[in-house]
DNA sequence: ATAACTATATTAAACTTGCATATAGATATG
DNA sequence: CATATCTATATGCAAGTTTAATATAGTTAT
């Protein structure tokens, strides 16, 4: 017998979370990770957080740009464009969506 | 520019809608396909189906059983037991606990 | 006959994930 | 002053997942 639920699913998708914490302010990876953690109690793997940055600058939906911090080593801070605010705005569209089945689910279970 | 968010997340997750449909009776993955794409109105790559059908059978979560069809060639029908009743329980507290998170997601956008 | 539908399953290539690891500056603690 | 911890970025590897293609084969309709 499997122990649990092998993914769930959000925390694999930072993608979202990202363009979104974005979508308020230029971020870095390390600052991300704890937002997504502690806004949206989500586990994240910081790996994945860097690679999915990486992801969205080789698509043009962010830019990058190398700052100095006061606090610790150089930052690369990332800032949302016009492409990665259209993307937002799909995966919003696309997580109603899933919402829905979601809830679908949800409530076809609750009936059991 | 990317053409579309690459996934949507419950699509990719045929267990729990699996889970669901066998905890109302037996079924096959031919069948299985059908019904999420009618009933939970989601696109399935029909491979993922068998795939994951293999998987919950490896994992005791169902049995299988091969039967005669009136329609086409045989089929391998597909009960769940009681530990697959327990895995999907807990899918559902974790689709509980995504569901809030991509309610968070989407209400903070819809700010925008 | 032949196409379309029913039905199951595997292969190969591409992609994703988690964990480990590497690097390195800044700060705190003993 | 040495060492640990925190800040910060990034890549390599093994394992797992997904998609598309392919193989097989029985049944039904035209």
């Amino acid at each position: 017998m499997r122990k649990h639920c092998p993914r769930i699913v959000i925390e694999n998708y930072y993608e979202p979370c990202i363009l979104y914490l974005l979508s308020r302010g230029p971020s870095y990876g390390y600052k991300i990770q704890q937002h997504i953690e502690t806004q949206l109690s989500c586990g994240v793997n910081i790996s994945n957080v860097y690679r999915c940055l990486s992801r969205l600058h080789k698509e043009h939906c962010v830019t990058k740009a190398h700052e100095p911090s006061e606090e610790g080593p150089d930052r690369v801070v990332y800032r949302i464009t016009r492409e990665g605010k259209t993307l937002l705005k799909d995966w919003i569209q696309d997580l109603n969506k899933q919402k829905q089945i979601v809830n679908k689910l949800i409530n076809s279970c609750s009936e059991l």
